[in-house]
RNA sequence: CGGUGAUUAGCGCAGCUUGGUAGCGCACUUGGUUUGGGUCCAAGGGGUCGCAAGUUCGAAUCUUGCAUCACCGACCA
């Protein structure tokens, strides 16, 4: 490719409205253009690389047995009404009407339609297992799109889905995906780990998340810094301290604590640490009768953050997790937020159970500006259940029992779940077994953020000019890049040559044939990326050499024309 | 959905307090100059100042409403 001929479209300046560091990259090397919030269009440059990513995905995909297919992206609201999600999706679908008033969806996933396809079209066992997958635009009506493509609304998604008599042909899928998932995202030459991951609102039993390690990740991975163990916080257990609880040694005694409302003031004000104190948060409970909502008690020790997912979970907990109004703290505990402990509360008292192994602690009183010191369990508070309820964090023994726990940033990129029978069941998707029965079929669902892999391995692999393409998805491989071709025929006769050259051999390259200072072709290239620059200037012509610039590495060294193709060998 | 802020040329911004011919840098066009790290000089093109209403002789500037965008929170794969 000839920059003359070219959309380069790269800005010296940075857009205001691009806050991490891929969206701005993104913009300023002419890789994505803003059309509307969280929608983007794909300059060439920026679809060259989306392309070598997905056909990466493609190529592992079908080398994993799995069977490519195209499926709409606009889906007829009969099969999210048959399978629930009309109903349970809530805002982030996109609900349409076509000119018959029907009602459609943009398709933020494909189980339903997919499923039915399988239930219609896959009668025996003898045809089992299958596995598909597509590559396709999904759209989901995110609150906040942000970050560019990172998290847009609309983005290219490689989904796949299994379907299988029973759960160890399940497993092995499962395992085979996990394979091609590695596979995949070592040769995208990014630094990546697998973590157990919750299986949120999509259900089911067995998951793990694909993560891209990147300090302006969006989510908590919890590392164990003694196995391989990595679990998203979401998940992560967090283990009862070792040993038995201290005796008590203090009796309990209220304490003033005027406007002290928080875990911190509380602190500050008594002068303790705050994980001698327990925090106290009302939510509310499962609904058992009609217009009645009872209020649960959650105890965390002072520095600890309630996991919203483990609270969830719970059963007398109500989903999604809704914090007590005003209203009802008064009620359930006859103060305001902020004094509110566990002694004598009058309601269930679920205790995390880090909380459950302190002695001498400290918590609201139950009355405004009032806390009580020296608190201890089952001598001054009795009726309590102890759970997991809290976040992981950095130092805690890992789950696995090894090791300490390591919290880094990560990015997810891809998601492995077991959904078992949810959407065959509801779709009666079945086939007749060898003793002639219908049986439901269990799946597996396996998802690869394409567009957003895209964003991560510029959040991976970038310096202050701009961004390091791993070479497995540089949008070419190689830049010419002539000094001053203009004046020189030796130099534009090299230059043309080499291109030529380069290019009968079908290797990616880009010919900066502009008539440009050399600053601007370097600072361009830079900060697009390209892995190699071959250098043309007649400083070299006199020796046959031209002068090859490692992106990567920042090397610089001297080549002999006649040598070239050794660069690729 | 709550809080905060923004909206002036393709991009980055000034002008608004104190109403009076719409500006700067980058980018773009033309000519010259320069040529191994974003040259320099000159001349040009490009804007219903987010939209609507109001106040006023006169509104980018003051008032009100609306829209869009962004950030923080909540939510979410």
């Amino acid at each position: 490719m000839r920059t003359s001929q070219y959309l380069l479209s790269t800005l010296k300046e940075t857009p205001a409205s691009a806050e991490v560091i891929s969206h701005q990259l993104m913009l300023r090397a002419g890789l994505v253009r803003n059309v509307a919030s969280g929608l983007y269009t794909w300059l060439p440059t920026g679809l060259k690389v989306l392309r070598k990513v997905e056909n990466i995905v493609r190529e592992e995909m079908e080398r994993a047995g799995s069977l490519e297919v195209l499926m709409p992206m606009v889906q007829p609201a009969d099969l999210w009404e048959e399978s629930g999600r009309w109903e349970d999706y809530g805002p982030e679908l996109l609900r349409i009407n076509d000119r018959h008033n029907r009602s459609f969806v943009l398709g933020p996933t494909h189980e339903e339609v997919i499923t039915k396809l399988v239930a219609n079209e896959i009668n025996s066992y003898k045809q089992l297992p299958l596995n598909v997958f597509q590559i396709q635009t999904k759209f989901r009506d995110e609150i906040r799109p942000r970050f560019g493509v990172m998290r847009g609304r609309e983005f290219l998604m490689k989904d796949a889905y299994s379907f299988h008599l029973d759960s160890a042909c399940l497993d092995k899928t499962y395992q085979a995906m996990f394979d091609a998932y590695c596979r995949i995202f070592d040769r995208l030459g990014l630094d990546y780990r697998p973590v157990i991951a919750d299986t949120g609102s999509i259900g089911g039993e067995a998951s793990h998340e694909f993560h891209v390690l990147a300090d302006s990740g969006e989510d908590d991975i919890a590392f164990s810094d003694g196995s391989d163990f990595a679990a998203n916080v979401e998940k992560a257990e967090a283990l009862a301290p070792a040993g038995d609880r201290a005796a008590p040694t203090q009796t309990m005694t209220e304490v003033a604590t005027p406007n002290a409302r928080t875990i911190d003031d509380v602190a500050k004000l008594l002068s303790i640490d705050a994980t001698t104190t327990v925090k106290t948060l009302l939510v509310q409970g499962t609904s058992t009768k009609e217009n009645e909502t009872p209020i649960v008690a959650l105890v965390l020790r002072g520095d600890h953050q309630l996991n919203e997912v483990k609270a969830e979970n719970l059963a007398q907990i109500a989903s999604p997790l809704t914090f007590a109004t005003d209203e009802q703290l008064v009620a359930a505990a006859g103060c305001n937020a902020g004094s509110i402990g566990p002694v004598g509360l009058n309601i269930e008292v679920i205790v995390d159970r880090s909380a459950a192994h302190l002695a001498d602690f400290v918590c609201g009183a139950n009355k405004d500006d009032v806390h009580l010191t020296g608190v201890n369990w089952d001598r001054d508070t009795t009726s309590y259940t102890v759970a997991d309820l809290r976040n992981v964090v950095a130092g805690d023994p890992s789950p696995c029992g090894q090791g300490n726990i390591e919290i880094k940033r990560g990015i997810e990129v891809g998601h492995i779940f077991q959904l078992g029978d949810k959407y065959a069941q509801a779709m009666n998707c079945g086939v007749l077994t060898e003793a002639g029965k219908n049986q439901i079929l269990t799946m597996g669902c396996y998802g690869i953020g394409v567009s957003r892999i895209v964003a991560a391995a510029i959040e991976q692999n970038h310096d202050k000019y701009g961004i390091k393409w791993p070479a497995a998805i540089a949008p070419y491989q190689v830049a010419v890049v002539p000094m001053n071709m203009a004046k020189s025929a030796r130099v534009k006769e090299t230059a043309e040559a080499l291109y030529e050259q380069l290019q009968s051999a079908g290797i990616e390259v880009i010919f900066d044939d502009r008539k440009e200072r050399p600053g601007v072709m370097f600072a361009d290239h830079e900060l697009i990326g390209t892995p190699l620059l071959l250098v043309i200037g007649e400083r070299n012509l006199d020796n046959q050499e031209i002068e090859v610039k490692n992106r990567i590495t920042g090397e610089k060294s001297m080549l002999a024309i006649a040598d070239v193709m050794s660069l690729f060998a």
